[in-house]
Parts: structure tokens; C-alpha cells; sequence
DNA sequence: GCATTATTTTAATCCTGATTAGAATTTTTG
DNA sequence: CAAAAATTCTAATCAGGATTAAAATAATGC
């Protein structure tokens, strides 16, 4: 009953757990990997899983819930930085594209959201919309401040968050790789969105 | 024996269940919907699907073949245009996106490729693989003639590219977003690639 | 209209991978 | 070390959707 100042050795498998599971649903296809898939890659056995998880319906959940909140974290920082408009969308950018390549693991590509039961799928969904809007707001932010040029802020949104979420599709773990994405990536995304003059 | 001059009737249907099966897997996921959800949009029995194809891996094979070739016209009617390379990028990126919120119905985000058995998997690995390169070529041209502004090559396309085929995740059939999208995002995403002064 | 072919249905079957129960093992605690 | 708790395994079971076989219906050609 101790205070459980350590989460440690549960929430550690369990997390272990996520990240082999979102490498396998990346690589395999999410039909493509059946939990013994995941097992095997932590030297498990299929059944083990259940201890961690209640199903592979949650197993996704979490996979998911682990995505949105490295993106909402990326945010999070970026706002907190209290640059401008252009600054903050640099560094959200920045800071989510270093957790797509980064050691942060692999992170899930949400394309089984829809199958989700209605609960997660709600909660997952009302994430991803909140971080939407805040990356809009950046942008709004922007405009204002006359960091950034003239554009429509849903469909930038849109295009930026569609190029960051796609980056596990081409991105297979090589190092240098990696270090040429962080290093071009946001450049990229964000290159539209300077102002040119005044 | 006819020389099937008429591909009609079995044609037609294939492509109407092909479409159908493609709005399913994006609304629904991929292991969200069963042959029978497929089925019943057309008003059919899952059954009826085995005359058109073998199996469910075929039906996403089907799908995603479509999807890529739907891609590869866009790309190539850009290419046929005769224009510098800005205006090849431009113009890619318009059909494509014009396809993916236009009348051509659903396009099937490609997230279950991995799952497709090695020879499915590999011929659309392959069609992809062109595509981009097609892509990159292009903006090759551009920087060669002049058009485009210095970029990483490699990275500008990988996020082109994401952003569009991310589409269906967030455009959902309204038309007066499709008129804007169709309006505002080819723009949107070219905007870098605009050489400033010379 | 009749025969042939094309398409769809009904009614099983099948199969695979998720899930569960309970035993075994390992870890922790005192 | 003994008892309790935590973790994992073995060995079934189970479920649900994919698949098939054969019959029924619809279309077509003559």
C-alpha cells in the first residue's frame, strides 16, 4: 500500500508494451500484428499482455493515447516559450518532429481510430481536435503579430499536422536520417508561413 | 465470346464496390469493417463480393491500387503540361487534391499496406516509389530552371505528399470545404517553393 | 420462349487470433 | 526463509468474420 512514489516496474513493462506495439502496428499494419507479434518482440507470451492491458481494443487506446500526448507536449513546450507566432509554430513543429524521429520510440500512426470503442474513440478524437485548434491559434497568433503571412489557418493546420502524422510511413528508425528530418523538416513546413516582406 | 469490347457491367460494379469498400475503411477502419458493412452499402450480401474478388486482401489491394493509380494520372497530367518545374509541382499537387475531394468518391488511405501479402505489397511499394520520385523530379526541374526556390528535395516531397494523402482523415465529403481546399491548399503548399526574388 | 451465362443469395463451415482460467514461477516483504 | 503479491505461462475455449458450396434468380443471346 506503499505511496506509490514508484509507478516503476508495472508502468514500465507497460509502457515497454506500448512501444512494441506501436513499432509493430507501424511495420506489420495494424491487421497485420496479432499480439503475439508484440509478445514475441519483449520475449513475452501473448498472454501476458493481458496483464497490462484489459484488450487489444485498449492496447491500440493506449498506443494512441501515448501519440496524442507526446503531440500535446510538443505543444505545450512550444507555447510556453512565448516567442511569436512564427516562433511558436517553428518549435512545435521542431519539438513534435524530434518525437516522430527521436528516441522517444516509435510512435503510432492513428489510422485505427474509427474502430476504436466510442468512448476512446471520442477521447482520442477530442485530443487531436484540441491540438488542432492550438496549432491554429498559433498561427492566429501569428497573423496578428504580423510574424506570419496572410493564409488560411485550417487548411495550413490541416496540411502541417498531415505531413508531421505521415512521417512514420518514409521514417524507418535510420540515425541519419533522423538528423537530416530535424534538421529540414520544420524548415519546410514553416517556410510558407514567413513573412516575406512586411 | 465478344470481344469484350464492354467491360461494363462487371467492371462497374467492381469499381462502385471498390469505392464503397475505400469510404468504409476510412470511416470505419480497416478492421472496423467487414465485408458485410461493405456489402450492405451496395445493397448486396457479402457473399455477392467473392464474384468480384478473392478475397478481403484483394478488395484492400484493389482499393489501394486504385488509390495509386488515381495518383499516378494526377502526376502524369502534370507532367504532360509542359510547364517549369513550379508549375509542374503546382499542378500535381492540384489534381491530386482535386481527386482526393472530388466527385472520383473515396480514395483509400494507404495505412494497411503492410498487411497486403509480399507480391500485392510490393507492386504498390513500387507505384508509390515512383510516384515520389516522379514528385522529387519534378522539383529537381524546378530548381534547375530556375522556379523553385533551394529546398531539400527529398523532405519537401515527403511532407507534399503526406499532406495530401492525410486528406481523408479530416475532409469528410462536405462540398463547400471541398471548394476551399481545392481553393486554398495547393497554395498552401507551395508557397515555399516560391523563389522570393531570383 | 428456351438455353446459356452472369450474378446474387442462403446456409453452412472454417479458421485464426483474441480471450480466459488456472497453474507455475518469480519477486517482494517482513 | 515463509508467506503474500506480482508476473508470466500453458492449455483450452471462444467468437466473429472470412470463406465456400450449392441453389436461386436475373440477364442475355438466339
Amino acid at each position: 500500500m506503499a505511496i506509490a512514489v514508484d509507478a516503476t516496474r508495472f508502468q514500465f513493462q507497460r509502457d515497454r508494451i506500448l512501444r512494441a506495439a506501436a513499432a509493430c502496428f507501424n511495420q506489420k499494419g495494424y491487421s497485420g500484428t496479432s499480439l503475439k507479434d508484440v509478445a514475441r518482440q519483449l520475449g513475452l507470451t501473448d498472454a501476458a499482455l493481458y496483464y497490462y492491458v484489459r484488450n487489444k481494443e485498449e492496447l491500440v487506446y493506449q498506443c494512441y493515447l501515448r501519440a496524442a500526448d507526446l503531440g500535446r507536449r510538443a505543444m505545450e513546450r512550444a507555447r510556453a516559450s512565448g516567442g511569436n507566432g512564427f516562433e511558436q509554430a517553428f518549435l512545435y513543429i521542431r519539438n513534435h518532429v524530434e518525437i516522430m524521429v527521436g528516441d522517444a520510440g516509435p510512435v503510432a500512426i492513428m489510422s485505427e481510430v474509427p474502430s476504436l470503442k466510442p468512448a476512446h474513440r471520442n477521447e482520442i478524437l477530442a485530443i487531436s481536435r484540441r491540438h488542432s485548434v492550438a496549432f491554429e491559434e498559433i498561427l492566429s497568433n501569428g497573423l496578428r503579430d504580423g510574424s506570419i503571412a496572410d493564409c488560411d489557418v485550417r487548411m495550413t493546420g490541416n496540411a502541417v499536422m498531415g505531413a508531421i502524422n505521415w512521417i512514420p510511413k518514409w521514417f524507418h528508425g535510420d540515425p541519419a536520417v533522423a538528423t537530416q528530418v530535424l534538421e529540414t523538416f520544420p524548415d519546410v513546413l514553416t517556410r510558407g508561413l514567413r513573412k516575406t516582406s512586411g
